[in-house]
DNA sequence: CGTCCTCTTGATGGCAATCAACGTTTGTGG
DNA sequence: CCACAAACGTTGATTGCCATCAAGAGGACG
């Protein structure tokens, strides 16, 4: 994924650490990055939400995370970035040049051991999600994904309402399923009273133990 | 997955310079750790095959990754194993204590860039994987790993005979499809002249042109 | 020879993709 | 302000893939 999360507060204050300059205001729909541009910058999302997306050769496209305030963009693609990164609202990031954390890291050793536990939990999600996209139905994933948008954004409570700042092809994409049953599945939750949808770009979770237990059925971790 | 593949040659050589001892000839399902237990060791395989399963509350399994000489397993835990790992046929491994493996990166920090680029590489192939996983077809899945079989044990032409050292049940759980799938696309690629499968326990590739595309189409990476 | 295990093959059903149409919102230009 | 178009979202009908259930084939081993 290449994008840290919120609870990795190591990556937050190295790149703090090492960062150049403030971010400024970007606008929705501002291109952080193409695929294959060159890798020199690391983004730390300060306000906004990010979209990193991958397409492929037959048109189809992969949205690989969605980055929000705390979050890394940029760590590990190598040489060139290996994804589309743009931007679904208006946001700031802050800019750190890649050459600054690798110096960084020669002067100071224990950042490098740092980093690679990051990596490390990071490869560690990437398996949870790999398990979860090979073996979750359509509602399991859509329960899970609200789910970790309202933690992601601190409403860990009924009756809060939530940013759904992309689209459902968005979310579709992310989640290896159709508009269309993304569609179904926010019906089906809806009429059944566990969340609400007030507008179009918001949701509010009305039952949060039966989307938990949506969310975690059939393949609960141990 | 916690298993470096064997195109990265920097965490053979690093596991090699910090070793304390030759691996000793060990039988086939010889446990190496399970899930839970310290991680006190990194383990570089030096002949067998080795499995890597994650076994869920409510029975299910998913087998994390299959372990060739050359990869090595245990980086990245943390504080306990996060799988199971056992040995399908008589193995080698050498062992690195976990504690040498810290020492060697503080007195040496070109040491910990290399890994963090290694952990880098390794979250780009769990993303391919995700896709894989979530966009592929049975077949295409099949032909996927078949290919991979081939490619980790060096047979990268027709009519070579790759060892299958692994059940149904294996293959199964580590494509995310059921025994019967495997077995009903095996005797597909069979009939269509594609592999040949003359033993259990081995299959041949005749016409790697048509098993590639077999794995690639519909989702091929640009 | 019988038991156990793995693998294969067949029949059926369910979930989600696909195809299709319609409703809603947003934005644009006359 | 209205007319229209375009994008987004919802809903319905149908199809197809794969899981599930079920049973049989082929070895391994006592």
């Amino acid at each position: 994924m290449y994008v840290f999360p919120l609870a990795a507060p190591e990556a937050r204050n190295f790149v703090r650490q090492t960062s150049q300059d403030a971010g400024s205001v970007i606008g929705a729909t501002t291109i952080l990055f193409h695929e294959g541009d060159d890798a020199d910058s690391l983004y730390e999302v300060v306000s906004g939400v990010f979209r990193a997306t991958k397409v492929f050769s037959d048109g189809r496209r992969q949205v690989v995370a969605f980055a929000y305030p705390g979050d890394v963009i940029g760590f590990g693609h190598g040489d060139a970035y290996r994804f589309d990164c743009d931007a679904l609202t208006p946001a700031q990031v802050q800019v750190t040049a890649r050459g600054d954390l690798l110096d960084a890291m020669r002067s100071r050793p224990e950042l490098g051991e740092k980093l690679i536990n990051l990596a490390a939990a990071e490869v560690a999600s990437m398996h949870d999600l790999s398990v979860l996209l090979c073996r979750k139905s359509a509602m399991e994933r859509i329960a899970g994904f609200l789910l970790s948008l309202a933690a992601r954004t601190g409403k860990k409570t009924n009756d809060q309402r939530v940013c759904l700042p992309m689209c459902r092809a968005d979310i579709a994409d992310h989640l290896g399923i159709t508009i269309e049953t993304v569609s179904r599945n926010m019906t089906k939750l809806k009429t059944r009273g566990i969340v609400d949808l007030p507008d179009r770009g918001c949701f509010v979770v009305r039952d949060l133990h039966r989307l938990q237990n949506l969310a975690d059925s059939e393949s609960s971790v141990h």
